[in-house]
Parts: structure tokens; C-alpha cells; sequence
DNA sequence: CTACGATATCAGCCTCCAGTGATATCTCCC
DNA sequence: GGGAGATATCACTGGAGGCTGATATCGTAG
């Protein structure tokens, strides 16, 4: 018991694991980085998202953790942090395909994206 | 490619399941019901949610696939909707105790919970 | 049939955060 | 050294969504 109520840091940190996944745009960056690394000026190309906007995500994506960067010259690589993101990804996928693929609209909370 | 930029509905089913995730109130409800089935007094009383607070995450978790509920009388029991929201919450404990253990401030995404 | 307890819904407030445009910093190339 | 491209940071704005208090709905018991 006592594992119930309040968890502190254990759950924030796991709430923050999620918020870090909770967007489009750092859900696409993730995927783009499926493929392996790349640069910004290629992650802006491919998500179609603003060089500022994407350097912020990218600053929030290795802040939480889930990936990790490179620099090599005037350019910075980045990647999964980790292939338990990819992990994640993959059985968030499976429960999507899933179960979940009638996924309906939420009332109020505006999961309805 | 093309597998990429453009996910649209894919994506954004996937966004939403992680938006079901990101909120420490749902993540609490999810872990008191990784004991089993719960209704919404019971559950009430171990988040310290308010009751309509905990109704509404109820139903975002709802649509959002990652509980199923049953009634019972004039009862309303939560359950996790899959096993694979179990595993996903694992995965998540696993990044969260590793690579991610260290996370940190996020400059500008709220991620700083 | 009436009262009560369990759950869901509603309207409003308030906070958080994603997106933008401008700008700073840094590295390479000439 | 100077210019150009790559990346990061800042201030601002608008919208999304979480929380609350009141209320509606539904089911059961007496």
C-alpha cells in the first residue's frame, strides 16, 4: 500500500516522461529520429515546424530525457536517448492498434486533438 | 518514406494516448487501479481528487482507451483497458529509473511539473 | 413512491504552454 | 577578419484544458 496516493518524484518525473511525449510536434521529431539522426535544419524540413519551435521541443525532448545530441561542427545531431524510447513508442503503437483504435472523444478533457 | 511529416490520423491517435498519460492526476487513478478494479468513490478517496475531477479523468481515460468500465448496481468499476497499458507504464518506470533519472529542467516546456 | 447515495455533466475561472518573430551566439569558409 | 549559415534564446500572444461548485441523472432501499 502507500504506493497509492502520493508518489512525489516518482511521479513526476513519470508525469514528465509523458508530457514530454504528449505533443505532435515532439511525437513526429521522436518518429523522425526513428530513422536515426539527424540535424536540425533536417528535422525542421521533415516535421515542417519552425527552427525555433523545433530547437525548443528538441531542448524540452533532452531535458526529459528522450533524446540526446551531438554536435559536429556548426551542426547538431540528435537521437533517441535510449532504444527503450523506442520501446515505448513501439507498445504505445500496439495499444493504439489495439484496444484503442476506436478511440473516442473525450467530453471535455480535449483529448479529441 | 512519407512516413514522416504527415502521420495525420495515426499520429494523432498516438498523441492522444500519451495526452491521456501526461497528467498526474490520471497517472495516479492508472496506478490505483494497477491494483485492480476500482469505482469512482474508492478512487476518490485514494487520489484525493475531487469526485467530479475524478469522474472527468475517468472519462478521458475512457475515451482516450486506456481504462473499460463496468457498472454494477448503481456502481461504476474502472479497470485498465489492456494488459499493455501495464506494460506501457513499465516501459515508462524503466526510462524514468535510467537514462531519464536525471531529468532535468526543461528551459521552456512546462515540463519542470 | 420517496429519499438517499453514486456518478455524470455543466459553466466559469485561471493557469500553462505551444507557436511566432526577432535576435544573440557560435562555427565554418573565404 | 568578415560574412553566411546553423542553432539557441527571448518576449509575447492565443488557445487548450484542468479544477471547482452546483446541479442533473440514475439506481437502490425502505
Amino acid at each position: 500500500m502507500t504506493a497509492t496516493a502520493t508518489d512525489t518524484s516518482l511521479d513526476q518525473r513519470r508525469t514528465k516522461l509523458f508530457h514530454g511525449l504528449a505533443e505532435p510536434s515532439r511525437l513526429r521529431i521522436l518518429h523522425a529520429l526513428a530513422e536515426g539522426p539527424l540535424n536540425v535544419t533536417e528535422l525542421v524540413e521533415r516535421t515542417g515546424l519552425s527552427q525555433p519551435n523545433t530547437s525548443n521541443h528538441l531542448a524540452c525532448l533532452l531535458g526529459c530525457g528522450l533524446v540526446s545530441r551531438t554536435r559536429d561542427g556548426r551542426f547538431t545531431y540528435y537521437r533517441h536517448a535510449d532504444e527503450d524510447v523506442t520501446t515505448l513508442l513501439a507498445v504505445a503503437d500496439r495499444i493504439v492498434s489495439g484496444s484503442a483504435s476506436s478511440i473516442l472523444e473525450c467530453p471535455r478533457c480535449g483529448c479529441g486533438v
